[in-house]
RNA sequence: GGCGGCAUAGCCAAGUGGCUAAGGCAGAGGUCUGCAAAACCUUUAUUCCCCGGUUCGAAUCCGGGUGCCGCCUCCA
């Protein structure tokens, strides 16, 4: 069995076919660059990483198309607002996008192209629909006729009576219906502008994303996903101009995530929710932001908030000091040659949970991309060999120890990557939290240390009082001491 | 008005016809510790919004009801 994808256009889960054997065409939409991004972009873009780096584990060669639109009504608006031009807002905010995605671990897209680079193809494809008679100009606009595609609202579900009767358009008289979308806007004074066979105009902001996919996957490619928002209009007027232009069909697969709410209400602009990565950055580990988004199934509506985040950090932790001591007990060992075979009951069963979690987890990742469940198979095997080590001595740990924590490293470190989270090395993980906890703080890091030099002192003296007084001073810093065998080390909660 | 989705423990969340209803957080108990913290272990839903039906068997399928949400306007 292979990859099971549920489909926004058949509504059902489908069995992913390519079109050419083992080559994978994916084209998202990416974002319109007028401002900086929020955790709604954030999860659109981790669902999408996801699944590419899935699609690639499994084998495929997936040409991975993402494009920057570059140009719009925002951009001109925010443009005018600054007064700069709008080149300048677009260079600044693909430059923040960028810097977000990395920071997130998204992996570039193969190809990331903008809009502005592909006027010539916009106006040949708009030309072409003009001549085959789906699209007409009027006085410089160029609109498309959405009675003329048949199956105009077969992403959507819905048809073209039903979407005039409750429609919220502007009638513009001079479309021929309502519906009718803009391919080609003519401009106004200072305003961006390009050449074309209709007078000085700018593309409309939904044949970018067909002239860009068909330029880079060809007339019909395999997947195509954005967010929910963009099934109607924006993905159901990419079916109507690509297919119009070529006569034949465009996507095979539509995937689409769902939206993130903010402490159960609609992120908006005017209920001043926005929540954008930085700000989540400022505070939180980014993989603790990728472990929230992805322990939600992506097609599931997510509601934000600091108490969830906190809960992905506490698992990150857990996780880490997992690996930590993992990485510990096979320090010093030279790896077995050979496998040595389980000898008592609850050897076997610890054995049989290590080796049976990459089936587990591909089983859930094949199915829709389930990475809530997959990440579920990853704890409970973390527990199981938590379990075995807690209930055997370490003066007793043998070859089967060893060879188990080593099997167990080398199947969670794969499966780690393709989420893109536990994937780090315990120190770094660690390094980078507290730097950014620390950040925050208004102590110094050579006022913590002293006071933890300090407060030693005191426990040496057996000066419990003084110790404990120093302790909660830190600890009213979101300081957290753990007195261990190697010594005292902190932590930022 | 049209189209679509969701409802599983205190909270988050997987599961869509049959093995004990994953996993996480919080809670309780324990190991460790000067006391803590962290980490680790154990434990926590006879039941899946309500009512009816199909079936040998339903959280899962069907009908009805209730509640919440999204899209139809720029939006990830």
């Amino acid at each position: 069995m292979g990859i099971k994808i549920y489909n926004t256009l058949t509504r059902k889960k489908e069995e992913l076919k390519p079109l050419n054997n083992k080559r994978i065409g994916m084209y998202v939409c990416g974002v319109t660059v007028y401002d900086l991004c929020h955790i709604g972009h954030a999860r659109s873009a981790v669902i999408f990483d996801m699944i590419y780096r899935y699609l690639k584990y499994r084998g495929y060669i997936v040409t991975y198309v993402r494009n920057y639109t570059d140009i719009d009504d925002k951009i001109i608006n925010r443009s005018i607002k600054e007064g700069v031009n709008y080149r300048e807002i677009s260079r600044r905010y693909i430059e923040e996008f960028d810097r977000d995605m990395d920071k997130l671990k998204i992996k570039t897209p193969d190809i990331t192209p903008k809009a502005t680079q592909n006027i010539k193809e916009i106006i040949d494809m708009v030309t072409l629909l003009i001549e085959r008679g789906y699209a007409y100009n009027i006085e410089g606009d160029v609109y498309f006729s959405v009675e003329k595609f048949r199956s105009y609202g077969k992403l959507s579900g819905k048809n073209i009576a039903d979407l005039l009767y409750g429609a919220r358009v502007e009638i513009d008289e001079r479309k021929k219906n309502p519906l009718d979308f803009a391919l080609w806007k003519k401009s106004k004074k200072g305003e961006p502008s390009w050449k074309s066979p209709w007078g000085e105009g700018r593309p409309g902001w939904h044949i970018e994303c067909s002239v860009m996919s068909q330029k880079y996957l060809g007339d019909n490619f395999d997947i195509h996903g954005g967010g929910m928002d963009l099934v109607f209009p924006h993905h159901e007027n990419e079916i109507a101009q690509s297919e119009s232009a070529t006569g034949h069909n465009f996507v095979n697969y539509w995937i689409h995530n769902g939206f993130v709410n903010i402490n159960q209400e609609k992120m908006s602009k005017s209920l001043g929710n926005i929540t954008t990565i930085k700000e989540i950055l400022k505070k939180y580990h980014p993989e603790a932001l990728r472990l929230f988004l992805l322990s939600h199934h992506y097609r599931s509506p997510v509601d934000y908030n600091e108490k969830e985040i906190e809960k992905s950090e506490a698992t990150l932790d857990r996780f880490y000091s997992f690996i930590f001591n993992l990485d510990n007990i096979i320090k010093d060992i030279q790896p077995p040659t050979e496998r040595v075979e389980a000898q008592t009951h609850e050897e076997k069963k610890v054995y049989e949970k290590v080796i049976a979690l990459k089936e587990k987890f591909i089983s859930a990742m094949d199915d829709d991309f389930n990475s809530a469940a997959a990440i579920g198979y990853l704890l409970d095997t973390m527990r199981m060999v938590n379990r075995y080590l807690s209930n055997t001595n370490p003066s007793n740990y043998n070859s089967f120890t060893f060879g188990l924590v080593n099997e167990a490293r080398a199947i969670i470190k794969p499966l780690a990557e393709i989420l893109g989270i536990f994937d780090s090395s315990p120190e770094i993980y660690k390094t980078e939290k507290r730097n950014k906890k620390l950040s925050l703080l208004s102590l110094s890091l050579e006022e913590i240390e002293s006071l933890i030099k300090e407060r030693n002192r005191a426990r040496k003296e057996k000066d419990w009082g003084k110790a404990d007084e120093i302790r909660e001073k830190l600890a009213t810093h979101s300081i957290i001491l753990k007195d261990t065998v190697q010594g005292t080390i902190w932590e930022v909660k």
